[in-house]
This record gives structure tokens, C-alpha cells and sequence, in this order.
DNA sequence: GGAACGAGGA
């Protein structure tokens, strides 16, 4: 197996041949990998400063400056190198969204007291904080497993000078519960109410955290004391509801109530029919779904992308790819524009059904239709391959990822590292040290549990040192999730 | 890149 080596940056390859898209900011990701890649390859520090500070080759804008940032994504430390560097800048100042991406990286790596040094800048330059940059913190802080911590910074925003309202109020409790934390969103919601004076958004978004986590009853019980409150539930409220019904497989009720909001003459919009659309096909009721999708225009809405994507997804896994196929080119010819979701679906469909040659051919189709072929299309991609056995097929996507302009993610890894284990080569094991290295690099965490599968696996097969090297690692850079702090 | 609902995930 050939070494595996940190992928580059995507190199120069603005456009392709086969779209014709007028270009106004063509110039721009050109400087901005440019301009990663310079900060990528000069070790030393006084000479980066030196020529970002001083080269006439760059005109730093905002565009430019947040392009970089994100394609140094991956190279944390490197990307907020080159914004400190800029910092210093005599013509040029970051504005707020660099900051944000700053901000959001600092957090990422963990590095706190990087965190709270740009928001105090952010507030000596009179740019912020605002409450966008707290709802980039507090998410961090939840995603790092520390809540409790994210509403005492919420509850501190004030002092940072940034005052809470209804909507940074609002915010705090979609992000606890999108992150399934939903026992303290609304317990967090009841004590403070009162004192942000909760409206319906705040209703709608406890009750859509009890639906994420199948607790449709408790969802029903929010709906229930909002309208004992007084507030009126609105379409979304509706929808949420719906929605919570499927997540739990109960398409009896949900008929039930679809039937009732319409008895009570509630306006139905796309949100319901796609909900509808998807929540019984997945269940298995293929033609009812299929009903709704064709009776839906007559009922005055119409259908659209996601709509059309929901009924793929359906045929897809409930009944044949080639129908699948059918409704896309029967999408394209009404006008409708598939999107990468689409295209993932039909990818996704074709992989399933083991014709992977013409799901690469999709990803041919995807990219002259100017979508890009994402992460998750990579994923599923290498995903296939290595379980059909052809690892070094899924290797080739991962290659290739660099000129698609799509960053690999923490799940590309844990693929392709889980991947080395089928066919219990040692040469595999290798691959995977070495990805295993790659990935910790790159700021990706892995669990405990992907460390010792490897380093259990080099031992086995008699790879003793890089076990030893791998090892270290994990205890230098104290990975073990209980050592973690933010 | 932002207050709430729908369509790709081990």
C-alpha cells in the first residue's frame, strides 16, 4: 500500500471545463489558497509576518481573509497564526465575521485563552461581541460537553458587553437542544421565562427538543401549556408535532392530526407535505407517500427541492433506485434544481444497490451540474468501496477530496481507519497509524477506543515501534477524553 | 454563519 501523506490544499483549478459560470470573484479562492499556502509552508514565523505584512502580491479584503481561514480549517493553529499575524496589519483591520472564524477555531482547539483574548479585542475595536459571537461560544461549549458552563456564559454575556434578549434566549435553548440536552433547555426555560418574556419561537423550540429525542408526549404537554398561557401555536408549531409523531413511527396518530389540521382549516405548506412525504415512506408506506406527493399540487402547494428529495430518499431505500432515477430526470424536466442533497441520495442509492461504477458516474453528472461533491458524498463513497473490499479505491476518493475542494472530517478518518481492520494486513495497520496521526494533526479527537485499536492492532502484527510512537502521542498530547478541558 | 419546522449520516 502506498504511504499515506497530508493531503495538500487544493491547488489552482478555478473552474471547470464543463460549467459555464461567469466568474466576478474568480480571483478570490485563487489568493486565498495562495495565500494557505503560505502560511502552510513557511516554518518559520518573523518570515510569514515578514511577507503577509509587507508583500504587494496580497490586497487583503474580508472575502480573502475569511476564504483562507476556512480553507486552513483543518490547521488550526496555523490559521490563527496568519489572523494574529494580520491583526497587525498598518492597512488592513479584520472585521467581525473574521473574528467569528477565529473565535470558532480558537474554540475548537480548546485553546480558551486565545477564545477570550479575541473577544476582548473584538470589544476594544468596538466591533462586538454581539450575540452572534456568544451563539458561536456557547455551541462550542456545548458540543465539548460542558452545558453547564455554556449557560454561565450566557448568564455572563452582559459583562462581556454584550446584553441578553429573547432571541440570544432563544438561541441558548435551540442549541441545548439540538445537542439532545433537552431536560435542561426546559428547565433553563422554566426558571427564566419570565425574565426574557418567552414567546412562541420559544415554545416551538422546547417542543421540537422533546421530538428530537422521540419524547413526542412530552412535546404535546409544551403544546398544551402554550395555549393555556395564551399564545397561539403557529404552522411550524403544527409541523413540529408532525414530525415528532414519525420520529416515534406512529403514523396512525400523525394521519390523525394531519387530518385535524385540516379540519380546522390550518393553511398547509411544503414544510407538512415533506414531512408528511418523508415520515411515511421511510416507514415503509411507499404509496401513500407517493399519494401525497402527486395530490399535493392540487391541494395548492408546491412541491419543492426538498420535497422532491424526501420522495427520492423514499424510493431509494423503500422501492428501486431506478424509479429513484425516474422522478430526478422527471425533477430536472419540470425545472426543479437537485442539489447536493439530491445527488447524495442517488449516490447513496446506487452504492446500496452495488453499482458503484455508475454512482462515480453520478459524481461526474454532480460536479458539471456545479455541485460540488461534498464531505458526505466522499464518505459514502469510501464507505462502499472499503466495504466491498476495494480500500484502495475509498483511498483514491480520499486523494482526490483535495481538488474537490472538500475537507476531510473526523467520520472520513474513522471510515477509512476502521476500514484497515477487514483485512488484517500489516501494512493496513500501518495506513492506519498513520492516518491515526494525520487526524490528531488535523485537531480531530479520537475516542480511546480508536487509539487502542490501533496500537493494539500494530502490536498483533508485530509493529512494535510505531505502536510505542503512537502511544506517546496520545500521552503528549493528552487525548484521552478525560483529560479534556475547555 | 444564526430565534423555531421539511430533504444526505456510524
Amino acid at each position: 500500500m502506498r504511504p499515506m501523506q497530508l493531503q495538500k490544499l487544493p491547488l489552482l483549478r478555478p473552474f471547470s471545463t464543463t460549467t459555464v459560470k461567469p466568474p466576478p470573484l474568480k480571483s478570490l479562492p485563487a489568493t486565498a489558497t495562495a495565500v494557505a499556502n503560505l502560511v502552510l509552508t513557511t516554518e518559520d514565523p518573523k518570515a510569514l509576518s515578514k511577507t503577509l505584512l509587507t508583500s504587494p502580491d496580497f490586497t487583503f479584503s474580508e472575502p480573502l481573509v475569511n476564504q483562507t481561514l476556512k480553507l486552513l480549517w483543518n490547521h488550526g493553529p496555523k490559521a490563527l497564526q496568519f489572523f494574529t499575524i494580520l491583526d497587525n496589519h498598518l492597512h488592513y483591520a479584520h472585521s467581525l465575521s473574521s473574528f467569528h472564524h477565529a473565535i470558532d477555531i480558537s474554540a475548537r482547539l480548546r485553546d480558551i485563552t486565545t477564545l477570550w483574548i479575541l473577544v476582548t479585542r473584538l470589544r476594544s475595536r468596538r466591533l462586538g461581541p454581539t450575540p452572534l459571537t456568544f451563539a458561536i461560544i456557547i455551541e462550542r461549549y456545548v458540543l465539548s460537553g460542558k452545558p453547564d458552563k455554556a449557560v454561565e456564559i450566557f448568564l455572563s454575556m452582559h459583562k462581556h458587553g454584550c446584553q441578553q434578549d429573547l432571541n440570544s434566549f432563544n438561541t441558548l435553548l435551540d442549541i441545548l437542544c439540538k445537542s439532545k440536552r433537552v431536560e435542561k433547555a426546559h428547565n433553563l426555560f422554566k426558571l427564566l421565562r419570565g425574565k426574557f418574556g418567552a414567546d412562541v419561537v420559544s415554545y416551538n423550540v422546547i417542543a421540537n427538543g422533546w421530538c428530537l429525542i422521540k419524547r413526542t408526549p412530552k412535546a404535546l404537554e409544551v403544546l398544551k401549556e402554550m395555549v393555556e398561557r395564551g399564545f397561539n401555536p403557529t404552522l411550524i408549531t403544527y409541523n413540529i408535532i408532525l414530525k415528532g409523531y414519525f420520529r416515534t413511527g406512529q403514523t396512525k396518530e400523525a394521519w390523525l392530526f394531519f387530518k385535524e389540521m385540516k379540519k380546522r382549516s390550518c393553511e398547509m405548506d411544503v414544510v407538512t407535505y415533506t414531512t408528511l412525504v418523508h415520515g411515511f415512506g421511510v416507514l415503509g408506506e411507499v404509496s401513500k407517500a407517493r399519494r401525497l406527493f402527486d395530490e399535493m399540487v392540487g391541494e395548492g402547494v408546491l412541491p419543492n427541492t426538498a420535497t422532491y428529495n424526501a420522495m427520492i430518499q423514499v424510493l431509494c431505500k423503500k422501492d428501486s433506485v431506478e424509479n429513484a432515477i425516474v422522478l430526478f430526470e422527471e425533477m430536472g424536466r419540470k425545472g426543479y434544481v437537485p442539489n447536493s442533497v439530491t445527488y447524495n441520495l442517488l449516490i447513496r442509492g446506487l452504492c446500496h444497490a452495488g453499482e458503484m461504477d455508475r454512482a462515480m458516474k453520478f459524481v461526474e453528472l454532480m460536479k458539471n451540474d456545479g455541485c460540488h461533491p461534498n464531505v458526505q458524498t466522499c464518505n459514502l463513497l469510501i464507505k462502499y468501496y472499503c466495504e466491498v473490499g476495494e480500500i484502495e479505491k475509498g483511498l483514491e476518493v480520499f486523494d482526490l477530496m483535495g481538488s474537490w475542494r472538500c475537507l476531510p472530517n473526523k467520520d472520513t478518518y474513522n471510515i477509512l481507519i476502521s476500514s484497515t481492520f477487514v483485512r488484517k494486513k500489516p501494512e493496513d495497520l500501518v495506513a492506519a497509524g498513520r492516518l491515526l496521526i494525520e487526524m490528531v494533526d488535523r485537531g480531530f479527537l479520537p475516542t480511546k477506543f480508536t487509539f487502542n485499536r490501533v496500537m493494539n492492532g500494530l502490536l498483533v502484527t508485530g509493529n512494535q515501534a510505531f505502536a510505542r510512537e503512537i502511544l506517546q502521542l496520545q500521552s503528549k498530547r493528552g487525548l484521552l477524553p478525560r483529560h479534556f478541558r475547555l
